[in-house]
DNA sequence: TGAACATATGAACATCTATTCATGTGTTCT
DNA sequence: AGAACACATGAATAGATGTTCATATGTTCA
């Protein structure tokens, strides 16, 4: 059976209205972008516990390692990704660097996810 | 210049207090791993375009892959992930699919998210 | 000043992930 | 029944990502 198939779907679109509409409502390439960047930082299990230790009180790079019995290593690589993510703060006093959320903002997205998880 | 490290952090933890009691507040295991498997569904440019997509009205494949400007295939593989995450539900009518959304956790999640993005 | 320490960081490696390609499934027509 | 179509899916591949390892940086304290 010889089957002759278009590499892609025929149509460009079945419901061109619906599109069309979809289309002019979608916000910006560019923050749907970040918005997934953003996303994509809450979507690993070490970040996430890292972040749900924050809620708690500041803490330094070696409480957090200490806490997830992990490397201090692994936990400042991460830190790193929270803070460029600007999800986090830093502060230091003497040698140790203590870690804060850097605002509600990450709470309402934890707690929204959660909502949904937990359902 | 020959140093002696240990292999890892030497404390335990600086600040014992706040470990134990960040221990303590910390949800089990399991839910924080479903927390971020739910984020890293929406941590990729294409399935945020595809909620965003499905905020208006339900749309079919065809639709979304056109309106993406993505191949049938490439957006019925991510469809099936979000499917998976309990974040779009389908409907068939004939040949045609029709994906929604779940619910309306899905469109909170992706607001907060938007909060941070766009401050 | 030098040792000990808390943290940061670059490179390497293994694992995961998104898209493509080819093809399978199930439906609607004629 | 067979052709055309909308969609699903498995395998493969390229690129992204998280941890480890080794080491660098900057601070404190004796």
């Amino acid at each position: 059976m010889e089957h002759k198939y278009a590499e892609t779907c025929q149509c460009d679109s079945i419901h061109e209205d619906a599109v069309t509409k979809a289309k002019d409502l979608m916000p910006e390439e560019e923050i749907l972008y970040d918005l997934a960047e953003l996303f994509k930082v809450f979507g690993d299990t070490t970040r996430v516990k890292i972040l749900c230790a924050l809620f708690e009180s500041e803490m330094c790079v070696c409480d957090i390692a200490s806490l997830l019995n992990m490397t201090q290593s692994a936990i400042s690589h991460q830190l790193r990704v929270l803070k460029s993510a600007k999800l986090v703060r830093n502060r230091k006093e003497g040698k140790v660097v203590f870690y804060a959320l850097a605002d509600d903002h990450v709470k309402h997205i934890f707690d929204q996810g959660l909502a949904h998880v937990t359902e």
